[in-house]
DNA sequence: TTGCATATTTGTAATGATTACATTTGTATT
DNA sequence: AATACAAATGTAATCATTACAAATATGCAA
């Protein structure tokens, strides 16, 4: 799952931004890594590769892409919003131990709450939070 | 759903926290606004009542609510962290016009996603937003 | 090609929520 | 009352995010 600069721009120029070097570069990042990163560790990381990148750079990427649908926010835990490229329907689970964030596929639409019967649902999102499974086996040695 | 002075007190005591008056005050206030608030909108509220009344009071408290189990802190959007005395299973809706947090109940264990056989989940969460049923009406209206 | 209009990026300062920490106040016990 | 301890307070520090103005890049007309 290693796309291409041009299909990266490809993927922009659809949602009607225009592919700049930064752009595609926190475009790749997020679509490559699918680490469900802060803007801080994006900034970290793309820094190394662009030194004059700024950090208000990456803020206003990333509220481009968030306004044009082409990434979403997760926010699983106060004082850390992080990204996520996968616009499809996904589950969240972090790992209290290592930190990771794990998708994990689900059928939300099975829970139809009548209580929100004449509500107008635009967005459902589900975290979960734990020990993984890696963490486990560590544990148990 | 009202409940006294002397019920939030025992409802302290049976957590092991001390009823002080300040404690009382803040318990009371979440059970029985059942808004979600944040700390912000605790301390505006209470410090009519207790003019001496400090917001790291406010933010102490609600830390030791949270590592009791008395309290849960709901995450549904980036830079607002809100508090919750109802510990039970449930959803919550955030309406993006009016801003109103309802809460729904909702079976989260049909979903048990494969995905995550072999961890450990602690917490289960559901966010939704939308448009509330008063906002819909009002706009037709 | 040059010059201009516009979009994008950058750096710095401001904001706002939360936390750290030292001081003060309250409570219980002797 | 004196002491010890817990809780509350006020202030300063931290940290993520946003506001804003200046610099840079891009696209196009002359
Ligand atoms: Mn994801
Ligand atoms: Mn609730
Ligand atoms: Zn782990
Ligand atoms: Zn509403």
């Amino acid at each position: 799952m290693t796309p291409s600069v041009e299909e990266i721009s490809e993927h922009l120029l659809k949602h009607n931004i225009k592919p700049s070097y930064q752009r595609i570069k926190i475009l790749e990042y997020l679509v490559t890594k699918r680490n469900h990163p802060t803007a801080d560790e994006i900034h970290k990381e793309l820094v190394k590769e662009i030194p004059s990148l700024s950090k208000t750079t990456i803020y206003n990427t990333l509220k481009t892409f968030i306004e044009t649908n082409l990434a979403r926010v997760i926010t699983i835990e106060e004082n850390e919003t992080r990204y996520d490229a996968d616009i499809s329907d996904h589950g969240h689970f972090k790992c209290d131990e290592c930190g990771s964030i794990y998708d994990f596929r689900v059928n939300i639409d099975i829970l139809e709450p009548d209580e929100l019967e004449s509500f107008k649902i635009n967005e459902k999102n589900v975290y979960y939070s734990g020990i993984c499974k890696k963490c486990i086996s560590k544990e148990e040695g």
